[in-house]
RNA sequence: GGAGAGAUGUCUGAGUGGCUGAAAGUGGCGGUCUCGAAAACCGUUGUGCAGUAUAUGCUGCACCGUGGGUUCAAAUCCCACUCUCUCCGCCA
């Protein structure tokens, strides 16, 4: 959610901004709105400080024994009056909201104007595609082969786009799972959070999965809870409506969840294998910084998430979203993508952004500046750190072998009683 | 799932219609004392919105779990909901 007071004194600035994105946004009428709803304000305090006022004389008139109803009859008036503005002024107050909900980050200067993910722009890369000496096999196909992966029967017991590790796939997905949390908690400095899987409505709008993405998100109706469809909402939202101290700045948290999406706009999109499932595990980085760090903090995120590609010895590029990419809530993101031998191409795996003060106002997440004592929101990021089930299926494919077995990177090796290959 | 109790400021905890934005204690901050510290004592200490001033200021309004209601007036009365705790039942 934008700052409706960034909106009324820096309107051009905004819309300038919100230009990149190539949307149309109503922040016209938010400042019709804003403005009718200050003058109401006025008014109405205006009445209610008479009408605290008189309050205050009632019982001394009472006390002296004069008569009051003609008094109270006037009070009466004018209670109906300020109850009716005060109808007005909360009318006006949820149509102003419901607008800015509808309304995206504005990018940060340094993204760049595009259309969609084709005009994203390469930043670095790591390592080489392999050069296959023989015709490499998709890890859908690898890994049912080797019967550490099962769709079938995953079909069978849920439906499509769910899938079943078996023996030892079930073994390297939780070994991915805990080099990536060791990694991050012991080297990168941050705190490992296990959260519940289940969230609220409150916890889906702090972070902006709400109200635009509802068709997106598995619901359970009887609850009102939602499946977290990333660990984002859990740990993004564990300080909503908090006020931290300056000195607990910046907070770095890494926590594991299955993640649940129901992947409404890609039917017949990578209907194979582990990279668009219903339910995925992933490993997720999630920072609150002072507003003036978190470009760094940013780039440090990425830094962090990338290291675990590195270790694996997997080729990669980080690219940055063009403004026709980036997602509503994001003012910067760097995407991760893993080369899949498969796709031929780069795929992504990890999602990396700042989204400044956005997330922040939604979920009224706040921090106290030690010098001034003054109150703001905090700036908060996130990454995959990474994809787990995609890291799975780029751990096969790039380190698959002629005889259809997979050589296993080191680094993975001690999580899996150190054997070197699975076959 | 059944029965009961509760939800107040950093925390503990008073407060059953007007003088309560809220006692007291505690914590935080500033000061006195001290070579320094502790103790003691004094002062100060929430958030949001609007207006005004723009220097960290001033004025008004709102906020005592959430939402509604009664009333000239509600932390205080009424209704609904949420959450927490205790007991019983069920259960990994």
């Amino acid at each position: 959610m934008l700052d409706i007071r960034r909106i009324r004194t820096n309107a051009e600035e905004v819309k300038k901004a919100l230009k990149k994105r190539h949307g149309d946004y109503p922040i016209d009428k938010v400042l019709e709105l804003d403005e009718k709803r200050r003058k109401i304000i006025i008014e109405v305090e205006e009445k209610k400080a008479k009408q605290n006022q008189v309050s205050k004389e009632i019982p001394k008139l009472k006390k002296e024994g004069k008569d009051v109803s003609e008094v109270l009859e006037e009070m009466k008036g004018l209670s109906d009056e300020v109850k009716e503005l005060d109808i007005e002024i909360k009318e006006i107050d949820g149509a102003i909201k419901d607008l800015l909900l509808t309304i995206p980050n504005t990018p940060h200067e340094t993204v760049i104007e595009g259309l969609s993910d084709e005009d994203n722009v390469e930043i670095r890369k790591f390592g080489t595609p392999r050069e296959f000496d023989f015709e490499p096999k998709a890890h859908w196909d690898l890994g049912t082969d080797l019967g550490i992966l099962d769709f079938e029967r995953a079909s069978k017991i849920t439906g499509t786009r769910f899938s079943i590790f078996k023996g030892l796939g079930a073994k390297l997905e939780r070994a991915i799972v805990s080099f990536m949390l060791e990694l991050h908690t012991s080297e990168h400095g941050y705190t490992e959070m296990l959260t519940p899987f289940m969230v609220n409505r409150d916890s889906m709008i702090g972070t902006g999965q709400l109200p635009k993405f509802e068709q997106d998100m598995f619901h359970l109706p009887g609850k009102d809870y939602f499946l977290v469809p990333t660990a984002e909402v859990p740990l993004t939202n564990l300080h909503r409506d908090e006020i931290l101290e300056e000195k607990d700045l910046p907070i770095y948290y890494t926590g594991y969840t299955p993640c649940f999406r129901q992947e409404a706009g890609a039917a017949g999109r990578d209907t194979r294998g582990l990279i668009r499932n219903h339910q995925f595990d992933k490993v997720e980085l999630v920072k609150l910084s002072k507003p003036e760090d978190s470009y760094e903090e940013l780039e440090k995120l990425t830094n962090n998430a990338e290291e675990v590609l590195k270790r694996l010895g997997i080729p990669y590029r980080v690219v940055m979203l063009s403004t026709g990419d980036l997602g509503f809530s994001s003012a910067k993101t760097y995407d991760i993508e893993v080369w899949m031998p498969s796709y031929g191409r780069y795929v992504e795996i990890s999602s990396c952004s700042n989204f400044e003060d956005f997330q922040a106002r939604r979920a009224n997440l706040r921090y106290r500046r030690e010098d001034t004592g003054k109150v703001e929101y905090v700036h908060t990021l996130n990454g995959s750190g990474l994809a787990v089930g995609r890291t799975f299926a780029a751990i096969v494919e790039n380190c698959q072998q002629l005889d259809g077995s997979i050589k296993i990177p080191e680094v993975l090796r001690p999580y899996l009683n150190n054997i070197d290959t699975i076959k």
